[in-house]
DNA sequence: TATGTTGTTTACCAATCGGTAAAATTATGT
DNA sequence: ACATAATTTTACCGATTGGTAAACAACATA
């Protein structure tokens, strides 16, 4: 019942995210996301609080949005679905290696600030829910038919430490070659699940 | 050929390194190496030059010195020494946890930094040649009395990306019960590895 | 003992950091 | 039209950042 707001609070974050997802929160000044948003500081200030406020809203966007990006081709795939996301996973670092370089913003999230702080603890838990929740529904179909060897636990879980394994690697600057040999293992991994169905 | 140091260069790296490695390089200040050292900042800046020479002789102190005690166990302990590591491991998170949260130097300076230095990304390839050489020496003893089931460096290079994700679960505060999950998930996997002498 | 060389101490610096106070502006409810 | 409440703008702040200049002290050699 005011004055409102000129600037779209939603394009704004999302513009946060990108910033943080590629240069980390410490490496990024105030002055980086005013012109990553093309906002005064102060305007972000009074519309999100804090720098940290700005990080919390960047990973609650990241995991709303971002996140379904990468596992959009794992949902519902099976076997073959989760195989071919570390085919995919491959081919981004080949074909956009600056992309690559981002790794994951939680990943990076978590490994800068550890456990110090419980609000992205929370997130992280939530992060890690997520990408297991992926592999998980995706394998459920191939179990269902009696075509996955293990539970679908173990190997969602399985899939989850490979791919934090990758994120590492690749943000390490590990040479091409070596990062398509580690997809190249995953997948073969993944693909040792499949058996005739009975 | 005059006046010599006061203070065990070594000593003080040691010191730098633990400190990196628990705060964070951006998260630690000079005067955190101050306190830690028990060094004026001037007598750190004579020694080592720069903030980022100090992180530099930090990881190479950290490869040849602090990273023998992490893989002690694993050197020639065949399948069963590598399982024992990923045991280990979990004891640790357990018993240990304010260590646990540590993670390690080089991928949390890998995660820092991304590939933008190159001085770091030497660093992380010496980094991942040391550990998929301590699995892959392990699991050569078993390989070459044929109770392997796989190649040894496919097999190391699985043990090494399932480390990198249990690093960075753990440092993201994933509770107790999560992590002894995944472990014995990573434990299941590398005693499957294991096939009867023929 | 004089000198050159290095390490130590002290005090300091410019720059940047995240954050904010206050005035100016603009839409809304009445 | 007017008061209200919010946003935008501008200018600024204290604290901290990594880093250093210069005076002083100790050792080796001549």
């Amino acid at each position: 019942m005011a004055r409102p707001r000129e600037f779209d609070t939603k394009e704004a974050i999302a513009s946060i995210c990108d910033q943080f997802w590629s240069d980390g929160y410490e490496a990024t000044g105030i002055a980086d996301l005013e012109s990553a948003t093309g906002l005064a500081r102060a305007r972000l200030y009074s519309a999100f609080g804090s720098k940290q406020g700005m990080l919390y809203e960047a990973i609650d966007f990241y995991l709303e949005s971002r996140i379904n990006v990468i596992f959009s081709r794992v949902d519902d795939g099976g076997i073959a679905g989760v195989a071919n996301f570390f085919r995919t996973f491959a081919q981004i670092v080949a074909e956009h290696p600056e992309r690559a370089e981002m790794g994951c913003l939680v990943v990076n999230s978590m490994i800068e600030f550890g456990r110090s702080e419980p609000e992205l603890v929370e997130r992280a838990d939530r992060y890690r829910e997520r990408v297991r929740g992926a592999f998980r529904s995706a394998l459920e179909r191939d179990a269902a038919e009696g075509r996955l060897a293990g539970n679908v636990e173990s190997l969602a879980d399985l899939a989850y430490v490979m791919l934090m394994g990758l994120y590492v690697t690749v943000k390490g600057g590990a040479p091409l070659e070596e990062i398509n040999r580690l997809c190249g293992i995953a997948i073969e991994v993944v693909e040792s699940w499949q058996v005739e169905a009975r």
